[in-house]
DNA sequence: CCCAATTTGTTCGTATGTATA
DNA sequence: TTATACATACGAACAAATTGG
């Protein structure tokens, strides 16, 4: 049977525009279909030798421009099935962007530690018009309407970590506090199946802070306790923005981890 | 005139043990050659075509392998000069592993913003036996000797940061006060030049903490002042262990920047 | 269960462009 | 200028995974 896929071409020979390396032209011209649309998360391709054909350019040349789209999370690659805009519905993803974990024994250092997923409880979801914090994270103008969502999470049936999300109200047009709670995956997953937004990549400035009132009392800390406090904005295709969250994080038994320096193992 | 290259090759045909994907084997026993000293740090490796040929592959095979290497800061490629073991001593290098910057003013979130290098004062340098923790970060037995040296860090002249570097002693012989701050360049460089170690990688975990007396007056904040504190252990070739040090940070002003998701733009 | 078609993954070789000394 | 090195581009052949018949 023929593959089910989109009919393929729009492909020009690649836009005139072109400048640099052919294969980054190519990376550009992908990029281009992906955040207009033409192709959108879960899609399957057309295959390598269709597109390169299309495209006007040799296989090899494709498939640079593919491997980089995969080293960004743009794109999946899997042997023998295709290539598909990236849909980050696995769970290698839900910890590309949970960077809590269990402060580990100094005595064993070696041990990777099973990492475990927190449980959500959403405590407050409330309409207002953006701050200037706000409105700056997600680009659009102060006050404009934003939708504030409040969640405890917890690790091991302890509460550390309290989460405060921005989102703009006009992008997340239809969004109900049931619709919210009731989500049968992650956030992220309800962004994307609900509202095709993709979270590929998100910046994060981290401080430390004393525990408000509020948050203490949320997390059974007491007041003024030192915590840690993550900013991020959560970007999808053309580094748009989709989410500001800000998470207050209760360090006693718990660290933040950092990516290892630009690259696993 | 003939390269400056070693004898270039004990390049076996590549050891029978290979598995996986040719490439994979290739950049195995560049690795090798590197973690065992056969090419140190700033020496150029022979020719593409040159090892390509004394593993017995072919050039492209070669350079996927090599390519994997140049991404995780192993081996730096220059175009018409040669391929060389990675030094770090670059002013990009001296962010890979500085992640403390002003506070942006939330107004233009576009704006960049100039990286500042840290004023670094040395405030501290002792022997002493190495604590449980200490030993576990630096793989060394509990006990055994370490240098402790203390810095504090200034941005813009304002003093923000404490760190607390922990050495093996066995591995820094003849590190004295004297030559720790009268290093030319930065203390990484230091750690290649005088003692031929790279530090290609870090892991961090970060928390809140209250400031220590010790700190505080150092930084001049009240004491009890919630702070950042960052544990990193810095890493070298085939992931040995090199530095574990301890950062305190205040974060009235400035932020620590996580690195961007992974991957780079 | 196996076969055939499809698709990505790997390896090879060659030719040409560009930067450097 | 010339020689050398890495960078880019192309194409071919085969391997490995997946799917459907």
């Amino acid at each position: 049977m023929p593959r089910a896929t989109l009919p393929a071409l729009h492909l020009a020979p690649l836009p005139a525009s072109g400048s640099g390396p052919l294969y980054r032209q190519v990376k550009r011209e992908l990029q281009r279909l992906i955040e207009t649309g033409r192709y959108t998360p879960g899609d399957t391709l057309p295959a390598e030798g269709v597109i390169a054909e299309g495209l006007g350019v040799s296989i090899g040349t494709l498939r640079r421009a593919v491997d980089e789209l995969v080293h960004e999370n743009v794109l999946v690659r899997r042997q023998g099935r295709g290539t598909f805009v990236a849909l980050h519905s696995s769970d290698r993803f839900l910890f590309q962007f949970f960077h809590v974990e269990p402060r580990p024994d100094p005595a064993h250092d070696a041990v990777p530690a099973e990492r475990e997923l927190p449980q959500v409880e959403c405590v407050g979801f409330a309409r207002a018009k953006s701050d200037e914090t706000e409105a700056a994270a997600l680009r659009i103008r102060t006050g404009e309407p934003v939708i504030r969502i409040q969640n405890r999470l917890s690790l091991s049936g302890r509460a550390v970590m309290h989460d405060r999300i921005v989102l703009a109200a006009f992008v997340f047009r239809g969004l109900t506090e049931k619709r919210f709670r009731e989500r049968p995956s992650t956030i992220y997953r309800l962004y994307q199946s609900d509202f095709g937004l993709s979270v590929l990549r998100a910046r994060e400035r981290v401080r430390a802070v004393h525990a408000s009132t509020e948050v203490a009392r949320m997390l059974g800390v007491s007041a003024g306790c030192a915590m840690l406090e993550v900013h991020r904005v959560a970007l999808s295709f053309g580094d748009r923005p989709v989410e500001y969250r800000v998470s207050t994080i209760h360090t006693a038994a718990h660290d933040y981890v950092s990516t290892l320096s630009k690259f696993e193992r």
